[in-house]
DNA sequence: TCTCCGCCTTGACCTGGGTCAACCCGAGAG
DNA sequence: CTCTCGGGTTGACCCAGGTCAAGGCGGAGA
């Protein structure tokens, strides 16, 4: 077993038979990414994804507008790929890029439907990671319905404080859904009124 | 077997043997709701759900400020219930109210959780409708990140047509994340531009 | 050392939408 | 027939955030 503490979590949240698990780490394979560099390109079929072992990644989206929006950020233990795009057969329309170096374990989609045909584990691992993603999406959209841009940008650090330092203050703003002049004010605004 | 259609739908997403249909019958029970009638109140355990016989329902969160934003509409055969919190077993945060007098065919979780012990086809439906919500989730957050209000209100009508006429104009906006009167003035501009 | 570049900040101005308040209108109820 | 009430509209005013343009600043490379 060549990732003992990735089986750990998983089984955690649904138990894996270790053979299972073997199996999914022979058809693994680990890729190195430069800064800036894409996993996901927008255009390509969306047939692939991975666990980020090292690093922070951003999912990106041009609007029609041309405007970047940031959906996520990821880090080290998190999935990355074009989920929406994968379960329903489309290409990517979404950028997948490191915003660090990093390392990951991509696995190929067509690889895990047929993991699926030989144990329900599979299965159940996926009703789980589509659960999780919902629950997320949820949050994010109740934060759009009713908080401000500053209440956002304060429960995006609440809720993510291992991105600290790690991300660009643009690609936050991208992802409260305002510009990068917009938070840099609300950041002086906040500076002023606290101390 | 008391809703053929209702199978149908069901098995047109997974493969459902119709003697496990029966069994889940069996433990659904309908409900008829009056307009304003709420389905599931906040405070409650988020222990059932129901698909939609007739009717239509919003899901509304009232925020800290006090004020009301409308999570979803659902209609008929759609499904209704604190999906969200159902997932977490937290109390349910969401009120479900009919906004006409509906009909629902409602079903215990934990009835559903028994029926997964049984056969895995139940499993497979769960997976399916998490995929599903997430879809839907990922798709309006996108519509937060790079749409105005007014490009909201007419990927609105596009994504629901059949709700015309049948959804109250100030729940509309609730679901825009916009106030009643910013709907109303956005769509006397559209009048008066278009014609 | 100087320069360039990526990233952030600041200013001036504009606009969409929020807020508060008045008003309108059609459908039931008495 | 009139009153009321729920739902929609309109106006006046304000403010958060967008847009465009000009710096600022620290770090890497020549």
């Amino acid at each position: 077993m060549r990732f003992p503490k990735l089986y750990e979590r998983l089984t955690a949240q649904v138990p894996l038979p270790s053979e299972e698990w073997e199996k999914a780490e022979a058809l693994a394979s680990e890729r190195v990414l430069a800064k800036r560099e894409l996993f996901v390109r927008p255009g390509e079929p969306a047939d692939r994804f991975a666990v980020v072992l090292q690093g922070v990644f951003r999912a990106v989206r041009v609007s029609a507008r041309g405007v970047e929006s940031v959906k996520a950020f990821r880090a080290e233990g998190e999935l990355i790929g074009a989920y929406a795009e994968m379960l329903q057969r489309q290409p990517s329309m979404t950028a997948i890029e490191a915003l660090e170096p990093g390392r990951v374990l991509v696995f190929q989609t067509r690889d895990l439907h047929a993991l699926e045909q030989g144990h329900v584990c599979w299965e159940r691992l996926a009703r789980r990671v589509a659960e999780h993603h919902f629950i997320l999406k949820e949050r994010r959209e109740q934060e759009f319905l009713d908080l401000t841009a500053e209440e956002r940008l304060v429960r995006f650090w609440e809720e993510h404080p291992h991105l600290k330092g790690r991300v660009p203050q643009r690609d936050v703003a991208a992802y409260l859904g305002i510009t990068e002049e917009a938070l840099s004010r609300i950041m002086s605004r906040r500076r002023k009124r606290k101390g």
